[in-house]
DNA sequence: CCAAAAGTGTTTCACTTACACCCATGA
DNA sequence: TCATGGGTGTAAGTGAAACACTTTTGG
């Protein structure tokens, strides 16, 4: 690798894929842009990555900037660079995407007074720059992750019954799960722990509420067990 | 997303992870750097993307120059920018990984009289930057990817032996397979085209050759076949 | 004729799948 | 008492894993 100053440099952005999830649907979070290119156009929200943050910490700070987003799930995804995704220079960006309860996250309006708000991924409105691509391949990413990563609770709050959970699993591979099969396999994996709690304030007998044991996990992890769907 | 052209920006290069196999071992392969930093030190094969060019063109241009491989598979695997990972100034690198077969290349001195080796994965000399965190992701990858898409066969020359074809799966994933268990799953998903000539040159039984048959399997997978181990 | 790898089936076991009813609760 | 979802077990089928000997060829 030789170096070379003199070459004219792209800029780097980060940009988010958040998804949360409400009881009918998979949602992303997207910003309506206040300026050109593609002014009163959704995006994703993002910038800038400064010099002397990773590029984690500049996602990070992002979703906190644009959408009072902190303490979340965050990957990185994929990096997008062709020429010509930005219509005025070169800009490489390095997107991630971030799993968030929406319950727990009031995405507050975004301080320099874009809009924030969330669209069901089936319905998404025409997007600036190339984030339908990016969006396209967060949800590949997260229909594939999801089967072998316990990252469903990122989207549940910190207590949740098995049907909800269920429920993640069922609206992100978009097809129905067995109620015996999944309570069975899920709980003989031995990651959740049991509360004295139940669900409140629903019209018939209330749910379990269980908890996600990271602890758990992660010392499973270590004896070679692979979370599996 | 906000423009910002007063910002200073980071440079920007990708690096490549080349894995090829020999009878033995895996191998990645590695350039000694001419110049500093890490002037002497080995390191991953990779320079800086030019403004016109995409992140993936940048990729096999660098193997083209560097290495004087083309046509081989390639596919992103992660970007790598923490500050300090160069010691001169901010370089945010794009790493790619490459599967080629050894033979097939023979891998030229480099234009610029730095060399070029290949080494086993687990015998690698100290690299420059990150270079070996980078390595660790991109045999995590190997690892992870090949039991779930048919890559396998990207280190094998076109023609190849289902005995040469169970040694890239065990020395990838570092585990004995069960020949029978072995060529009757693999043989079974209709991915493999049996040629009517056998290998040459050996001093017992010669096997046949088999030949992965791409368009077959893009075929099956519109049909929602998924390839696994 | 010996050494070396090619090639070939069957049984066992574990896991996945399909499936239906009673229970608890609040309205 | 009715409507709604909570919670539970079993049988059948499918796929994975374990396992050993005969064949072919070149030296």
């Amino acid at each position: 690798m030789a170096y070379s100053y003199e070459f004219p440099r792209a800029a780097l952005t980060v940009d988010c894929v958040v998804f949360g999830l409400d009881s009918e649907d998979l949602k992303v979070l997207l910003i309506q842009r206040g300026i050109d290119p593609f002014a009163g156009k959704w995006a994703l929200p993002g910038g800038f990555v400064r010099l002397d943050e990773s590029l984690e910490d500049a996602a990070r700070r992002e979703l906190q900037e644009e959408a009072g987003l902190s303490k979340v799930f965050l990957e990185q995804l994929y990096t997008f660079g062709d020429p010509g995704r930005d219509p005025r220079e070169r800009v490489v960006t390095v997107a991630y995407y971030a799993l968030v309860n929406i319950g727990d996250h009031n995405v507050k309006a975004a301080t320099d007074a874009r809009n924030a708000a969330w669209f069901s991924v089936t319905d998404v409105p025409s997007l600036a720059f190339d984030h339908a691509k990016v969006l396209k391949v967060a949800l590949e990413r997260l229909k594939g992750k999801v089967v072998y990563q316990p990252i469903g609770f990122e989207l549940l709050p910190r207590k949740f019954t098995l049907t909800q959970l269920q429920k993640v699993y069922e609206i992100i591979l978009e097809r129905e799960l067995d109620k015996r099969n999944f309570r069975r396999k899920i709980l003989e994996m031995g990651l959740l722990e049991e509360t004295d709690e139940i669900e409140q304030d629903v019209a018939h007998r209330a749910a379990r509420l269980y908890r996600f044991d990271e602890a758990k996990y992660k010392q499973l992890v270590k004896k070679g067990f692979m979370f599996e769907l």
